[in-house]
DNA sequence: AACCGCTAATTCCG
DNA sequence: CGGAATTAGCGGTT
């Protein structure tokens, strides 16, 4: 649904795919702290070669003989390879961070008390007299209270916040408003302007003085709508790329999964889950990053809690017939995770071997994946390849209060999920040969719940129809869109900002959906709007220097980059929301110019 | 494993 | 703007 306007230029079909690429599309995240300078060289992608591709989909074969000729001279360069190699997906690395994990130990997770103040967006356009409340509040706060009523927000325990809460709920519903994204033909009243431009910039004192008058801030607010929705289009992933690299991807995995049963007793049975933002729908630019975890059922384990966060686990198995006791040095020993990881990567190579356009990119220390590249059209994609165990038993108890859904999707929903497996992913943060009770670092497994995030992410609506075709549309997954995208650009800008993965984006929404709840909060219509809330959330998280993983309350995503980052980061995206989002606009320009050339 | 039907997304076209 | 066509992914069935 949705979807479908056609965009702006009349591009001839499928020539150069659009796409631009825009360097650093993503970068996902790169995790190690050592990782240099994530890098420069995607622009040497700009595909200039391309002509070709619009039939080009032709079924290449597999391996030998890439799919084109510019192939080979560009793996050649290979060396440059994005500093991909350590790609840590965030997901399974929520916190790269070098440190002990809690500073801020006390966020409970949100949820509660969502519900209050109902209004349906229709009336939205009449909420005025609410609205005007709500923005004195808004504005007399100090950032610092800003910060920390999100997190009250979450924390349920504070019954005395209930009223700024709800004044916070209004004053959402009462951004909705009627605004069209693409702007400017639309009329909106006077006072509607003024109120919201206030409300957009609520703590930005700044704004005043940079831009212009206060006359113009309609002007300013339609074009925000319309650079917002303009950036969007461009982060829609072509479908000719999407085809050409699904073709590639999907291939590769199923050769690796064919061979871990043919030649593996370990790892004859592993399920393919996808997971990552391409399978979640939530890819921007292009689809140049996949991840998939190769999950191996385990029947009963013996997790034991490693470290203070909750997410850090030593496992051991409790059958004794399985072939992955060999990676037990006793029979309760714990399951060594990096000898298991290494063999899985020993098998992932001898396999990938044979398919000559592949490369397998080195070992990062504590990344669970084996990422493999390719060159696809001249543009590198890479694959990361997730080992990991999936146990079918109740959820670890820091996992237990976390995932506060019901008052967005529902008791029921959270209960399914629950039910679910869990998945463990050898992963671990700090030197690998630290021990504690005599387990090493580099043998522990951490939590994921990438399967949760995917099915929740697919299935988002408050409503069962949202985002059907007979339902409404949202914005939910357009902001967090642009919010990766925003984060992803200034991480190109400021390296320093390395450490600031996309997950803390997915996370930051999550945590945004059980604050606002209803549909009507989250119309696509409302898109601005929603997306300058989010930037609060994040920027109120930055603040504070806590935000506690959706799943594991007690673990603080922003432990890793000290606080004098995350102040740095909350100026730099204030900063872009108070003068319009110049980096968006550069960024567009920018791709015109590769367009146009 | 092959097939089917469905959904979400992109793009074409009127 | 919105319908139609196309396609990847996914879950269910045999």
């Amino acid at each position: 649904m949705t979807g479908r306007g056609r965009p702006l230029k009349a591009k001839s079909p499928g020539s150069k795919c659009a796409k631009s690429k825009t360097k650093s599309e993503d970068i996902k995240q790169v995790s190690l702290p050592t990782c240099p300078s994530k890098d420069f060289k995607e622009e040497k992608q700009i595909r200039t070669t391309k002509e070709q591709k619009p039939k080009q989909r032709e079924q290449k074969k597999p391996n030998h003989t890439d799919e084109n000729p510019s192939v080979h001279s560009k793996q050649e360069e290979k060396t440059t390879k994005h500093c991909t190699e350590e790609i840590n997906k965030q997901q399974r690395t929520p916190t790269d961070n070098t440190k002990a994990p809690v500073r801020g130990t006390r966020a409970k997770t949100c949820a509660a008390s969502t519900k209050s103040t109902e209004q349906s967006a229709e009336e939205i356009t009449k909420t005025k007299p609410k609205d005007t409340t709500k923005d004195s509040i808004k504005t007399t706060k100090t950032k610092k209270d800003s910060g920390r009523s999100k997190l009250s927000e979450q924390c349920v325990e504070e019954i005395t916040k209930a009223q700024s809460e709800t004044a916070k709920y209004t004053t959402k519903a009462s951004m909705k408003k009627t605004q069209a994204k693409t702007c400017a033909s639309k009329a909106i009243s006077p006072e509607n302007l003024t109120e919201e431009t206030s409300k957009m910039q609520p703590e930005t004192p700044e704004y005043t003085t940079k831009v212009c008058a206060p006359q113009h801030r309609y002007e300013d607010k339609a074009a925000v709508d319309s650079i917002l929705s303009t950036t969007l289009e461009k982060l829609k992933i072509n479908k000719n790329d999407r085809a050409n690299a699904a073709e590639v991807i999907n291939e590769i995995i199923m050769s690796i999964i064919r061979h871990l049963e043919n030649n593996t007793q370990c790892f004859k049975v592993v399920e393919p889950l996808r997971t990552g933002s391409y399978y979640e729908n939530v890819k921007i630019s292009n689809p140049d990053e996949f991840d998939v975890m190769l999950s191996i059922p385990v029947d009963r384990v013996n997790i034991k809690p490693f470290g203070d966060g909750g997410a850090f686990y030593s496992v051991s198995l409790k059958r004794g017939n399985s072939p992955l006791k060999k990676f037990q040095e006793t029979d309760t020993s714990p399951l060594s995770a990096s000898k298991m990881l290494e063999e899985f990567r020993k098998e992932v190579k001898k396999c990938v071997e044979v398919f000559t356009e592949w490369e397998v990119t080195k070992k990062k220390k504590g990344c669970p994946a084996v990422t493999l590249t390719t060159k696809v059209q001249s543009v590198t994609i890479s694959l990361d390849v997730v080992l990991c165990l999936m146990v079918k038993s109740s959820w670890p108890p820091f996992a237990q209060e976390g995932l506060k859904i019901e008052g967005w999707l529902g008791t029921k929903v959270r209960q399914e999920y629950k039910r679910k497996p869990y998945y463990l992913v050898p992963k671990y943060e700090g030197r690998g040969t630290v021990e504690y009770d005599g387990v090493l670092a580099r043998d522990v497994w951490r939590v994921s719940f990438s399967h949760v995030e995917k099915a929740i992410l697919k299935n988002h609506g408050s409503e069962k129809t949202c985002c059907e075709r007979v339902g409404k549309r949202c914005c939910r997954k357009d902001c967090l869109k642009l919010l990766k995208h925003l984060l992803s650009l200034l991480k190109e800008k400021d390296s320093s900002f390395d450490k600031f993965y996309s997950y803390l984006a997915k996370t930051t929404l999550l945590h945004a959906c059980c604050s606002r709840t209803r549909d009507s909060e989250w119309r696509a219509s409302s898109l601005s709007q929603c997306f300058q809330q989010l930037l609060e959330d994040f920027v109120g998280y930055l603040e504070e220097g806590v935000l506690p993983n959706f799943f594991i309350p007690d673990q603080n995503l922003l432990s890793c980059p000290d606080q004098k980052r995350c102040n740095s980061l909350a100026r730099c995206i204030k900063e872009e929301r108070d003068n319009g989002f110049p980096i968006f606009k550069h960024q567009l320009h920018s791709k015109e110019k590769v367009r146009a050339s």
